[in-house]
DNA sequence: ATATTATTGCAACTGCGTCGCGATAATATT
DNA sequence: AATATTATCGCGACGCAGTTGCAATAATAT
């Protein structure tokens, strides 16, 4: 399965890169000028995540967030919170590693952590 | 709006007490013995939610899961994390509290904190 | 016993994400 | 440069989670 290097994938990737905060496939649908299929628009961000330029979150809405920049090649940054703006709904990454002791026998394998509230600009 | 003591009400509350984690729609659904309705399930936990007696989490798979016995009035465990077992699918509330430092500005107000892995019995 | 109204069940609906499939286009091959 | 290969795309349809409107039911108040 070698991946190719398309237009949408150019598109996509820039937004991601571009958007100091993560994206939902939505947000990322209104940021394209020429409208790009869902599908697609999905199937690239899973292709990202998979390949390890991008990373997924879960927000408080259930809904999918993709950021990049913050992935373990980068800066060891490995597990962050997120922080998601309940005002303008921005989601950014928090430098700080996570930190927590689980209980013995316990395996972390994902971290999905996000804090919700207000953000400087809109307290 | 004052609540109203029912059946449905006090067999999923008890089925959230007994149970040992944080369980989804189905889940609880799957441990009545007569069917409640789906929309009512919802209902009835989101008014736990609501009045106190229950807190919902997001898992990673971006489905609510409830649980009860952590909440605020209790031992005061604002903020913890959880756990789901990639394996077995349990979700367990973990015990310490959450220590975070927000950038200056920022106040939180929910916390969704998530670790999938392998828990004890199923490593 | 009767009135009030929170709660229920049903059906329909919304939104997110995925999948299958034929068409398109990016790479490899000659 | 032309052709073959196959990853990717767009479309439609689907499945699931969760919500809502409404009429019927039943828990509380009178």
């Amino acid at each position: 399965m070698k991946r190719r290097n398309t237009p949408s994938k150019r598109k996509i990737l820039e937004i991601l890169k571009e958007a100091n905060s993560a994206l939902s496939h939505d947000m990322i649908q209104a940021r394209l000028d020429a409208s790009i299929d869902r599908a697609t628009i999905y199937r690239i961000l899973n292709r990202f995540c998979e390949d390890g330029q991008a990373h997924k979150v879960i927000g408080g809405d259930g809904k999918q967030y993709f950021a990049c920049g913050m992935e373990r090649g980068g800066k060891h940054k490995h597990h962050h919170f997120h922080f998601k703006c309940l005002s303008c709904g921005k989601v950014e990454c928090l430098e700080n590693e996570i930190q927590i002791e689980l209980p013995e026998g316990y395996v972390a394998e994902k971290y999905n952590a996000l804090i919700s509230g207000r953000c400087k600009s809109c307290t």
